[in-house]
DNA sequence: CGCACTGTTTTATGGTTGTCAAACAATGCG
DNA sequence: CGCATTGTTTGACAACCATAAAACAGTGCG
């Protein structure tokens, strides 16, 4: 068993957390690590629906981050997240992103429009694709 | 008075709210927001020490993620946190990114190694520059 | 040893982003 | 009206990023 190098908690930054999380297929791996507490690389990369080095890409990204960490045991790599660790640094943070995170995909499942709204006389004054909404 | 257009709230999205915060000179923008409640862009501008355009550039891409709101108000831009919508919609999670915040720029001014450490037998297995840190 | 399995690294590519400078637009003051 | 003030938009540029394909590396099984 062997333990990958990561940030210490003191040095994880928020800067980097957020950047790390503001991907979807990242916060996607962080949602389901949530809830399943540990995936190899491989039901990671199955999950995702991307090429596997993608996959590890992004693995990496959430690892130098602090976000997840890796344990090598035999062949296989085991992903965890760094759940306390982040809890110490940043209270709080990671539990609102992950109930947000729930909330959102649920939200997307249940259909996306569960008020018709009458597509034009929003009453709060919004402008709903400003610039191509990318 | 006039309201410029903004994504209502339940169009706000995280992964988008995450990217916007995930940028140092954003998060820098909104921290001060929660402080003293209302800027205008060029006190914005002045607390960053950017260049205007790029300010603008910040502040728009705040605005579209749902995070700040403008009101033009003669020919002044008040900014303002959207800090009800965005708890309506995630609860918990403007709070705990400001308050990591706080922890952070606090940590960052009363010096940054408050423990020297023996450089090199740090116990938690850490690769401190792991891929140059950026 | 050789081979299958599991991830990582390298290389390429197209897209996005942060930054500044300069031009532009909107607003109110005199 | 003319002009200063306040922001925005456009253009340009370098850096970064997500993605995939292919080559590579470590590990255990037979």
């Amino acid at each position: 068993m062997r333990l990958l190098p990561h940030p210490a908690t003191e040095d994880i930054e928020l800067t980097e957390v957020l950047r790390a999380l503001a991907d979807p297929v990242r916060l996607k791996i962080v949602a389901r690590l949530a809830t399943v507490g540990t995936m190899t690389c491989g039901e990671a990369t199955d999950h995702l629906g991307v090429h596997k080095s993608t996959a590890s890409h992004h693995l990496r990204a959430l690892r130098e981050a602090g976000v997840v960490c890796t344990k090598q045991e035999g062949r296989l790599k085991y992903i965890n997240l760094r759940r306390d660790d982040l809890d110490a640094r940043f209270p709080g943070l990671i539990d609102s992103i992950l109930t947000a995170s729930r909330d959102d995909s649920a939200a997307a499942v249940s259909g996306d429009q569960p008020v018709p709204a009458a597509s034009g006389d929003d009453p709060t004054l919004i402008a709903a694709g400003e610039r191509g909404r990318r």
